[in-house]
DNA sequence: AATCGAAATCATGTATACAATAATTGATTT
DNA sequence: AAATCAATTATTGTATACATGATTTCGATT
């Protein structure tokens, strides 16, 4: 087994990694400009989960035919991030509850993950980077900017993708963050999780420095899940239509 | 936390879960005859990493025209089984060796997750199919018939993923273990890997009925990774050519 | 008046025609 | 003779036209 893990720690550090974007395809892009248009619109909650997506209308919106924008919407589709219902259109996906609490538990243990990985793997400018992007976040919790604070957030935590050195990890942990991300607006509008949240990456960030993996790993995963208390504010923050469209006995335990 | 923890595993119990296909959309299924085919095709070694994928050709195989199949390939290339090359077609998707030992290196956490959940989640007649499945794959070890142990060790691992109780946990497993099947086919055929694949098997049945979650992930995680053996088989049987395409670096590493 | 049914309309799925770009082949020049 | 450039060919990307099936609306019947 050591020549195995030998062999993969040398790669780490010697191959120039083949990037592929995140459908999983070569770096050269096609016209990938609708589907990045579309996903950055329902990413940032400007086409809200359960909105049709009309083929003509976005055909004409974007002055293109509908070819492209079928392919757009079937990427989409492959992505998580719309439904495409046969013969029914397309609508922007909406995500049960039990649904998302699954999608949830992977995320713990993919971000999780990644925290391990980083503490073994993680360079030197890396670290330094992540170090920036933290005391960057300070600031925004002392201002109480919210969106500030939001983007060193998400920078933060693909600082650590990266710092995984295993690509592929990244890029999984990446696309589930972004099908996530229409469920997460306002989670940090909540009470103290500010605060809360910049003092578990400041463990986080401890752990990654000392080498820590195991630690790493289980702040990370706390960040994410119930004890670091994300998970409460994000199923409080989820929206009425979310909840009520699950099965029934799910409100009633609720 | 705690409250949490218990809605989710109430919601495991109780709700009757919306089934997605593979490709992240709802079950009704579109024409999704043609990439089932190609996708086939591919898991299958049919068609070989680094075949060119002729539009024309495949719209006359299939006797349709190139729209469906351009569909079809752009779905498959989402799914990361082939390489959308812009302007210069498709091809089954190259994995180099970094990119699969990535790859590998995620499969086994999230398999260990599933062998984890599983074993605090799966239910008596989940556990009764394990148990046949592994009762069936020791006559197919004592037979020494690699395909019919093949079939058995899908059944056994979908099993598990499926006891996890969480279904896009599963979904994501089976996608990735889909996208490796064409470097793994003939893992099984390597030195003493069928008894040894079978013995940890049973390992992993005890822990699963044990409802010991550590062991379970530990044993699965074991089974996919170096410790299993596998890796190193895995290696081992690589195709020139795979190796071949990786950096130079890589190659004098190993 | 309400509900069921049928027809019409509209959106999706497929095919084909056209445009644009990359690969290949041939010719010319050094 | 080899290499480079240009032209042709072939394949991908986009638009449009047509077909199929779902939804909606209007009418008739209970």
């Amino acid at each position: 087994m050591y020549t195995i893990i030998d062999l993969k720690n040398i790669l780490n550090v010697l191959t120039y990694t083949q990037s592929t974007d995140g459908a999983g395809q070569m770096s050269p892009k096609r016209n990938d400009t609708l589907k990045v248009k579309l996903e950055r619109d329902i990413i940032a909650g400007l086409l809200k989960p359960g909105a049709r997506l009309d083929e003509v209308s976005l055909a004409e919106r974007f002055q293109v035919s509908r070819t492209p924008i079928r392919e757009a919407l079937l990427q989409l589709s492959s992505m998580g991030l719309v439904q495409l219902r046969p013969r029914r259109g397309a609508v922007v996906a909406e995500i049960g509850l039990k649904e998302l609490l699954d999608m949830f538990e992977v995320m713990a243990e993919l971000e999780g993950m990644c925290g391990r990985l980083a503490a073994r793997r993680a360079t030197k400018p890396e670290l330094d980077h992540l170090q920036d992007v933290h005391a960057a976040s300070e600031d925004a919790v002392t201002a109480g900017d919210y969106d500030a604070y939001y983007r060193c957030n998400v920078a933060f935590h693909e600082t650590i993708y990266q710092a995984s050195r295993n690509l592929f990890l990244a890029e999984q942990t990446m696309k589930l963050r972004n099908r996530l991300a229409p469920y997460r607006r306002s989670q940090l509008h909540q009470n103290g999780r500010l605060s809360g949240s910049f003092n578990e990456h400041k463990a986080i960030l401890a752990a990654l420095i000392a080498q820590d993996g195991a630690a790493a790993e289980r702040l990370m995963q706390g960040h994410l899940t119930a004890q670091g208390g994300s998970m409460n504010d994000f199923i409080a923050s989820l929206p009425d239509d979310v909840l009520n469209r699950s099965d029934p006995a799910a409100v009633a335990a609720g």
